[in-house]
This record gives structure tokens, C-alpha cells and sequence, in this order.
DNA sequence: TCATTGACTAAAC
DNA sequence: GGTTTAGCCAATG
């Protein structure tokens, strides 16, 4: 768990950002971080998504945030140096009605252009009236 | 304590 | 097209 009350919140704010995406869709890490106001950190979302705990009991759990709904920049689902991790998330998207494709090297890609979900600014701070932040658009293919 | 690692990315070669 | 580099920083060893 986080160290810090700073590590804390960030952990705190990378679920709730992750808990907007909607259903059948995904977007990536690197989004994940500009959408709560630290781009420069989308190890770390991946570090907040590797600690998601298992206990349901707590506000954040692997049931109620959908980590799966969350790729890599390139499209494809981050082996993370096992296979079957991927391969159960890519489970878990197709599920939801994500089409999966599987390249010759065993990586499980999502075309962006049909499924991903790349807001400016988070759906909840919209409803606040917070200004957005500005963003150069994502690219597709 | 100190050093290394890594569910990442954009920019620079 | 591709590979490398730099930045990030909590977690891990």
C-alpha cells in the first residue's frame, strides 16, 4: 500500500478515473494520467492497477474497478512479463463486447479508433463545472 | 539505507 | 518503419 498521504491520493484518484471508463470501452495509462492531473506518472497508474487489492470490503477492489478497461498507448494489453494476465484481461474485455485480436506475437490488441475512450477531462469534474484542461488529441488509426 | 525494477510514454535518433 | 533515451517514483530486494 501507499507510503504517503500524497502516493495515497494518487492511488485514490487513478481508481476513480478508472471507475469513469465506461463499459466496452478502454483508454490507456498514459490518459489515465493526464485525466488526474499528473501526465508524467503512467508507470504509476500501471503500479496503482498491480496493487489493486482483492479485499471488497475496501472502496477500491478488482470488482468494482474495471482494470481491464486499461491498455498501453500502442493499443495492446501489457503482457507484464506473464502471459496469462493478459490473457485473462483479454477475456474479460471481450465479455464485455470488446473485440480482442491477437497478433502473430501473441499480443492481444484493441483497435482505439472503435473502442477507445479518451475524454479531455474526467465526466465527474464536468458535472462540477471545472474548466477543462487542455490536451492534444489522441491519435487513431 | 541504497539500488534496481517496472500493468508507461513521448521524443529523439 | 525501428530502436534508444530520458523522465517518472512507489515498490521491492
Amino acid at each position: 500500500m501507499a507510503r504517503t498521504d500524497e502516493a495515497e491520493a494518487f492511488y485514490y484518484a487513478v481508481y476513480n478515473a478508472i471507475q469513469e471508463i465506461p463499459y466496452g470501452k478502454v483508454t490507456s495509462y498514459g490518459h489515465i494520467a493526464r485525466l488526474i492531473g499528473t501526465p508524467q506518472r503512467p508507470r504509476q497508474v500501471g503500479v496503482c492497477l498491480k496493487h489493486l487489492p482483492t479485499d471488497l470490503s475496501l472502496p477500491h477492489h478488482n470488482a468494482n474497478v474495471p482494470w481491464q478497461r486499461v491498455i498501453n498507448s500502442k493499443g495492446i494489453i501489457s503482457p507484464r512479463g506473464h502471459p496469462s494476465g493478459a490473457a485473462h484481461q483479454a477475456a474479460a474485455l471481450r465479455a464485455e463486447g470488446v473485440t480482442v485480436t491477437q497478433s502473430n506475437m501473441g499480443e492481444f490488441m484493441i483497435n482505439f479508433s472503435e473502442y477507445g475512450w479518451f475524454p479531455k477531462q474526467l465526466p465527474s469534474e464536468e458535472a462540477e463545472g471545472l474548466e477543462p484542461h487542455v490536451f492534444t488529441d489522441e491519435e487513431d488509426n
